[in-house]
DNA sequence: ACTAAAGCCTGGCTGC
DNA sequence: TGCAGCCAGGCTTTAG
């Protein structure tokens, strides 16, 4: 599922294929994907708009515009980008369209209407509700080993949930905590306010490594590097994954079956010796 | 202020 | 074979 590493290789394929076209036409289709944007106005804000960066904060991708307004888009589980010849049909479940200057058109994809999209002045974006909040990104300065160990201090929930919300942890997702929490060794019940400075560093490090080491494999998508259209299964990072998905198989480390449990009605994927404590 | 749970949504799977 | 019912999960909203 789309977590920060896979966000981050849809926004380097998109950058790749449309930044410095201009939109031509955009059409938003099912109203619902962008509820804070009337259609028309969504049209006219994006109309004739050159396509300047293409960027990411956390989950959502940021499609700077010339003028002076950024698309914001976040797929949630589903949602995708295609990039098609403008007299192509629209896919199944297409709920916007945009037409590039250059023959082409940019499909956003949901099969299941999770996904989001907004558009907002650029230099408003700080106070656009689905960014203000959100936690300094994980490769930043600012997410420091002590960052990390003050935010998990304030919540005695399990860690496993904190980690997973964004004003505190940016960018990971079910799959990318529990890898992490497995790596540093720690038990995903564990109240967030009972781990010790030297076990968030350690944990710190794997959060950053986790991410960094998804990014370079190519995260879990298996996408065409020509292409911005992405299947999100079958990935390379999916056989790297140590406890994820593997319920029954040896934990790397020590041989021991690898459990899954429910938390926060989905699931958690742990080693029930290397993460004991 | 915090936490827990419901809700959003649909394709694929399970079990009758 | 058909179909009801469950499951997956990121994030927001509501209730407690």
């Amino acid at each position: 599922m789309p977590e920060l590493p896979e966000v981050e290789i849809v926004t380097r394929h998109l950058r790749a294929l449309i930044a410095g076209r201009t939109i031509v036409k955009a059409q938003l289709i099912r109203p619902g994907l962008a509820p804070e944007n009337p259609p028309r106005q969504f049209a006219a804000a994006l109309r004739n708009g050159r396509i300047d960066e293409v960027g990411r904060r956390g989950k959502h991708i940021l499609i700077h515009l010339s003028n002076a307004r950024t698309l914001v888009t976040h797929l949630r589980m589903t949602g995708r980008f295609l990039y098609v010849d403008a007299n192509d049909q629209d896919a199944p479940h297409t709920h916007a369209t945009f037409r590039l200057d250059n023959g082409k058109k940019l499909l956003f994809t949901d099969q299941r209407h999770f996904g989001m999209m907004l558009v907002a002045r650029t230099a408003e974006l700080g106070q656009v509700r689905h960014l203000s909040k959100l936690a300094p990104e994980p490769f930043s300065d600012e997410f420091t080993p002590d960052y990390l160990h003050r935010k998990l201090q304030r919540s005695d929930s399990p860690i496993k949930l904190v980690l997973l919300d964004q004003t505190k942890v940016l960018g990971l997702g079910n799959i990318y905590v529990s890898e992490a929490l497995h790596r540093a060794r720690v038990n995903p019940k564990l109240p967030a306010s009972s781990l010790s400075k030297p076990r968030a560093a350690a944990l710190h490090r794997e959060i950053v490594s986790v991410l960094a080491e998804a990014i370079a494999a190519g995260s879990t998508l298996n996408a065409n590097p020509e292409e911005v259209d992405v299947s999100y299964t079958g990935g390379a990072y999916e056989s790297m994954a140590r406890v994820y998905e593997r319920e029954g198989l040896p934990c790397y480390n020590c041989a021991t079956p690898i459990r899954r449990m429910t938390q926060g009605a989905r699931s958690t994927y742990y080693c029930p010796h290397c993460q004991r404590r």
